[in-house]
DNA sequence: GTCTATAACTCGATAGAC
DNA sequence: GTCTATCGAGTTATAGAC
């Protein structure tokens, strides 16, 4: 191994310090408290020198946001099931475990910053996490709607729905938690239910279909 | 009027145009532009004078998501029909409307700090504008549970899912103008029709933005 | 080539002169 | 009541030590 090839690891070891250090704080104490002057601290070097790493804060947290995003598909791959209903269903849960068990990076990701949403959407380094996760939804709507359940509405457009109610659960718990009074995951139980043309069990089947 | 009604009032005009001009800010520029020395600068004043009328720029802040609230509440008024289905409706476009009227205060109540967010729904200042927007959906539904059309689940937790998908669209639209290919006010159409049991009359209905 | 040290600028907020 | 001066904390750019 040439020198400068240590170089170059040692240079990529430091970074992926920064970035470890940058998510603990995140973590723990929010992205308001992710300075430079708190990471240099941590890793103990100046300020400065993670700019030789780093353009910006700005790219910090870009970075924080890809990885908290291919988290998050990873959780939406991981679930399985037969039918397309139950996956959804499963999806729902994920979601919101996933907004739960990191609070601070999804606010990152999807509220605190329009440039950061938008370069989740828009880039290409999160690895297609964005548009991976929103297609394994399409593909449980496509599936459900082989059984031409609803016309006139587009899988992708339920979607889109389905996605936009779980950031609505996800994000108004974060912004407060005492913004809602039902328990998120049941009220999520009950839109995926609707969502999904799925009478509650607890009720048998009270209507018809629609041909 | 005496001196000292005079001192009062004069008083009283200074701070609500700081609140004025705050607003302005927030509006055209957004709330990481709302600085102290911007709010003096328009007000001709010091930066220091701003602060005989405020404690800090997070009570400003506060003052302006109050006043975006009752905004909010008295769009959610302004809703009349017959039947609950149809106010739900007009709740459900009113709501959109508001958020796409004011985004940035909009993003101040809901989405930039827990603080803030928390203030709206615990304290009195807003007027009750929370409880009473909420109060109203509620109402809806609970009108619409008379129809006995669903059992197990309460017109509280029908208004709250109601409320979350309509911020999911809403805080979603706001985050990243492309997060959603779908036109909102199409999706939350769909939504409330599902929420409300409804179906579809297979194309008839119009879905224009703007009444 | 890398890092430190430092300076230039921003901000919110406060103390004290007038 | 108002301003000036200033503090402490923040981001960022750069000069120079190693």
């Amino acid at each position: 191994m040439s020198t400068i090839d240590r170089r170059i690891r040692r240079k990529q070891v430091l970074r992926q310090k920064i970035l470890d250090v940058s998510r603990e704080i995140l973590l723990s104490q929010g992205f308001a408290a992710l300075t430079m002057r708190r990471v240099a601290e941590a890793i103990d070097y100046s300020a400065a020198a993670i700019y030789l790493h780093f353009q910006s804060r700005e790219q910090i947290a870009q970075e924080l946001c890809f990885a908290g995003l291919r988290h998050l598909y990873e959780r939406l791959q991981s679930v399985t099931g037969k039918d397309s209903a139950t996956r959804l269903s499963g999806y729902a849960r994920a979601y919101l475990e996933y907004a739960q068990s990191d609070p601070e990076t999804y606010r990152l990701i999807f509220m605190a910053d329009p440039q950061l949403t938008k370069a989740v959407f828009t880039h290409r380094d999160s690895g297609g996490a964005a548009e991976g996760a929103l297609g394994l939804i399409v593909t449980a709507f496509t599936e459900l709607h082989t059984g031409s359940k609803k016309t006139g509405v587009s899988p992708m457009e339920l979607a889109e729905l389905f996605w936009a109610g779980l950031h609505g659960l996800a994000s108004l718990r974060i912004a407060c938690s005492r913004a809602l009074t039902s328990d998120e995951f049941r009220l999520a139980q009950i839109f995926t239910a609707e969502i999904t043309k799925i009478e509650e069990k607890s009720h048998g089947k009270a209507q018809g279909r629609k041909g």
